[in-house]
DNA sequence: TGGCTGTACTG
DNA sequence: CAGTAC
DNA sequence: GCCA
DNA sequence: GCATG
DNA sequence: CATGC
């Protein structure tokens, strides 16, 4: 990348590589061979030179080389070309990895593990050691020091570390190669036992999309009304699909709206009564907890999406996580069963590949893909990394490279931000949920404090709890006050109140919390009842009476509903987020920022989801 | 082929 | 800015 | 992964 | 040092 | 944090 290249560029280095102390000379023993072959390009001089700082030495040499280092542009191919024919002799041949890998190694000031995904060349297979290889001996350790590339090189263990043979390429565009063999998901599953013409027909069905949509938000405003009784929790799997259906119709309705309810209602006939739909949100609500959740007929598969969907959350595939996301949205509005990819297939958001895993899931009652990614050894341990404050993909990718496992581990050898070390500290604690009646309680010590300090300041709970959730991850509050027009008003105030509830030994960490000017206006720490000594993570969001109606839009979520909203908001070329709704927002000259935009409505929650086109819904029905 | 919500805080 | 959280 |  | 990204 | 004034 750039940037990294970048990086070790700081004045004056360029030419004249300094070598580092001995402790840090990680390369020591090992010789890159780069790929293309010289020092031209300034970025992969800089590379080159940096390696050496570290000790390694630059080779031109492929037989000697311990490390291939290529360049991203390239593809694998480019670099088998210059394989030797007649092999290596028996020696180790050289490890395959981009110009992330030793960028990475520095970084960390170790060797990490190079047969990582994240340095696989473009079009390079998997590394099949594990399978195919039945050598106990070496089990690809997460971490191989230099010494051990070095002297391993004498025995002929490797074996092929490095399959040269042009595998099965994957075909196809896999920006995530699977981890193993993983079955070609390309749909040769093998299982499909209906679904006679499987690529053919999109086109037949297409008009039929649009009608389902519409069926799906004729039947959620049905029960809009109905009283249900939320008491789902958000981190579970929020679904606020409806929400998205519900816009996705708005937007259309703009154009076509006419045509589409015609023929919307000249369908077949609803599938559903309203009592049964009734009941399946009723379930909907309840089918996170419940593994037993019969209630949604496409329970079981949605549960498998949803695992699905959680992996490649962590992998960091995002968009196909968003894409996962959307299409259990839509399976949970389902009254009926899914049962085959045609019938998937016409459904919003769910596309040819979804619709076959769907069909998998239906008939084999798994999926494949991902048994594959759950055998990943490596997964558990990044479950477990990213549910700690602070924590995200990449520092928990980073900590798998060094070999680490558990929370013993991270303990012992990182270096932990003073959030990250908080959520180490209260892992547990964190990662408990809070029943509803302790929000309530804590809730009430924080204003009772505030009302001593400033008795117009209001609290309100917001995010799950707003909700109606029965339980929480965390606990937001929305700090506001009558005739406060911007958050510089309550800055004090919510410093005397911080203040105040750090005496009172209440609030015990601070996480993020606003410290210079500007907008600071949000607060995250950590709390404990007095009589639960579990601590609790606790947000303040400031909020000037002025933006009221924009925040609690914000601070009720789930964020699926906010995120549908915020893109209706864009498609009708306005702008929302949790300060208020915004119109004619534009792009200033240069692609420079967006022109503000002029602020439509802030202070009333009704009045932006009626200039949306959106109909209102309760809190408690901004559900899953 | 590009977009997929939009922002605040840390280091 | 990258990374993280919401 | 899906969609415009 | 302090601002900026 | 890294960079730049």
């Amino acid at each position: 990348m750039a940037t990294k290249a970048t990086r070790g560029n700081k004045r004056g280095r360029i030419s004249a590589p300094s070598v580092r102390p001995e402790d840090e000379q990680i390369f020591k023993g090992l010789s890159f061979f780069y790929v293309p072959d010289n020092d031209i390009a300034p970025a992969r001089r800089l590379r080159i030179n940096r390696a050496k700082e570290f000790g390694a030495s630059w080779t031109r040499d492929l037989m000697t080389a311990t490390h291939v280092v290529v360049d991203k542009k390239l593809e694998y191919k480019d670099v088998e070309k210059m394989w030797p024919k007649d092999g290596f002799g028996g020696r180790t041949p050289p490890k395959v990895v981009t110009e992330d890998y030793p960028l990475d190694c520095i970084q960390f000031r170790a060797i990490v593990d190079a047969s990582q995904r994240k340095y696989l060349v473009n079009g390079q297979p998997e590394v099949e050691e594990k399978e195919q290889e039945k050598e106990p001996e070496l089990p690809t350790p997460a971490v191989d020091f230099g010494a051990q590339a070095k002297s391993k090189s004498k025995s002929k263990s490797a074996v092929s570390s490095l399959p040269l043979k042009p595998q099965h390429h994957n075909k196809g565009k896999w920006d995530y190669v699977p981890r193993k063999g993983t079955p070609s998901q390309n749909g040769d599953t093998g299982i499909q036992t209906h679904s006679p013409s499987k690529g053919s027909d999109k086109a037949g069905h297409t008009p039929l999309l649009q009608d389902e949509l519409s069926e799906y938000i004729s039947m959620m405003q049905e029960f809009k009304d109905l009283p249900l009784d939320v008491d789902e929790e958000e981190d579970a799997q929020s679904t606020a699909n409806e929400s998205d259906a519900q816009l996705d119709l708005d937007h259309r309705s703009g154009s076509e709206n006419e045509s589409q309810r015609a023929r919307r209602s000249s369908r077949r006939a609803r599938p559903t009564s309203k009592a049964i739909a009734f009941e399946d949100r009723f379930a909907c609500n309840r089918a996170g907890k419940k593994d037993a959740n019969q209630d949604n007929p496409n329970a079981r598969t949605i549960e498998i999406l949803q695992k699905m969907n959680g992996y490649y959350e962590r992998i960091n595939d995002h968009w196909r996580t968003i894409a996962y996301r959307k299409a259990i949205s839509i399976l949970k509005q389902q009254s009926v069963k899914i049962t085959t990819e045609e019938e998937a297939y016409r459904l919003p958001s769910i596309g040819r590949r979804l619709a076959q895993k769907i069909e998998e899931i239906v008939t084999t009652d798994k999926l494949q893909r991902l048994e594959c990614a759950e055998e990943d050894p490596t997964d558990h341990a990044l479950q477990t990394f990213l549910k700690i404050y602070g924590v995200g993909n990449k520092i928990a990718e980073q900590w798998i490279a060094q070999g680490w496992r558990t929370l013993e581990d991270v303990k012992q050898h990182a270096k932990l931000t003073p959030s990250q070390r908080v959520g180490m500290e209260h892992y547990d604690d964190l990662n408990t949920r809070i029943p509803r009646m302790e929000v309530t309680a804590l809730g009430d010590i924080v204003k009772k404090a505030a009302a001593e300090i400033d008795a117009a300041v209001q609290l309100i709970i917001g995010g799950s709890y707003r909700r109606g959730a029965e339980s929480s991850h965390d606990i937001d509050l929305i700090v506001t006050k009558p005739g406060t027009e911007s958050v510089a008003e309550l800055r004090a105030f919510l410093s005397r109140l911080i203040d105040q509830l750090e005496r009172d030994k209440f609030l015990v960490a601070r996480l993020a919390s606003s410290h210079a000017g500007g907008d600071g206006s949000k607060w995250h720490g950590c709390c404990n009842g007095e009589y639960r000594p579990i601590w609790r993570r606790i947000d303040f969001l400031l909020v000037p009476e002025a933006e009221l109606g924009a925040a609690l839009i914000y601070f009720t979520g789930n964020d699926i509903f906010n995120r549908s909203m915020r893109l209706l908001a864009s498609k009708k070329r306005m702008r929302l987020n949790q300060r208020g709704l915004y119109r004619d927002v534009l792009r200033g000259p240069n692609r420079a920022k967006i022109t503000e935009g002029e602020l439509v409505e802030s202070r009333d929650e009704k009045r932006i989801f009626e200039i949306l086109g959106v109909k209102w819904r309760e809190p408690w029905e901004r559900w899953c």
